[in-house]
DNA sequence: TGTTACGTTCAGTAATAACTGAACAACATT
DNA sequence: AATGTTGTTCAGTTATTACTGAACGTAACA
């Protein structure tokens, strides 16, 4: 018996949605960015808190997120005050581009604390030195695999 | 004014701790990983539960996490009934190794969704792939820093 | 101008996960 | 045997965050 396409559909968004989770969005984040992957079409506002079962407020949040890692956005149709939502151009270019900003973060935050140890302390240096490298060698991971996406055709 | 040692010590404790609750692991797992990462040597479970003054079951928790992940590792000391605890070799080799897991698994489920979808549906297959693709390309650039990092000799 | 539709904000609630203290089993020491 | 020490487990509490409903400002339309 094969599986119903609306099924799989419904299974896709929340897949994502638990996967957002992990990833530390919120879970309504992670099921619109599944819808508007899924569905590729504009969908409005209004539509979006009824397919998903939630309240226009979370919608609100949950497209902002979305938008400041610029993963969706925002259009508009004649004749409807309604905000109408898409999945963004090159979405996983971004996606890399977020973690890739999370990584260099993090990197910033172990060489602020690499440049608090005197080097008399060469053993503790010689520690936090590795989990900079770690985080350098992260970086450059996640600038080429973005780079990589960037050539890839089918976004 | 330099800042005291044992200042930029601790301050590295809870950084990362921080850090780690943003990758999902709870702030006690991350201070214990930041405080085994500086010390370097091996400390006692009840030690540990003083110096980061918390539960020893909250040290129970977070070892069995960080042991799950092959972060650190458990030793003992002759005469003393207590386990040891300290940083693993070549830790950052499996933090590597536990992002590619997460990676793989996220592909995973991607690909289950995209063989439940005919090919009738072609445009919905088009996006699911995008997305199945940016794993792909994420996945195969975790294995090359986790090998790069294997290359690495300050670890 | 009054009314309706829209998206945002915010206070309050619900859901989730971290953390603790106590009970416990296993073992060493006396 | 009795006691003390060890790490784990688990129920309960705390803390955090997602989510909602209501109030709001803005703008379109009548």
């Amino acid at each position: 018996m094969t599986k119903e396409l609306e099924q799989t559909r419904s299974e896709f968004i929340e897949k994502i949605g638990v996967m957002a989770q992990g990833d530390g969005l919120p879970r309504i984040a992670g099921r619109l960015l599944g819808l508007l992957i899924w569905d590729g079409h504009a969908i409005s506002f209004g539509d979006l808190a009824i397919k998903l079962q939630v309240s226009r407020a979370s919608i609100s949040s949950a497209t902002r997120i979305l938008e400041e890692r610029r993963l969706i956005k925002r259009t508009a149709k004649p004749g409807d005050r309604q905000d109408y939502l898409q999945i963004a151009d090159k979405p996983y270019i971004k996606m890399m581009e977020s973690v890739a900003d999370g990584i260099e973060a993090a990197k910033a935050e172990i060489r602020d604390t690499l440049d608090d140890i005197p080097e008399a302390n060469q053993d503790v240096r010689d520690r936090v030195q590795a989990y900079a490298n770690f985080y350098d060698v992260l970086s450059e991971f996640a600038q080429s695999a973005a780079k990589k996406l960037g050539r890839a055709d089918n976004q």
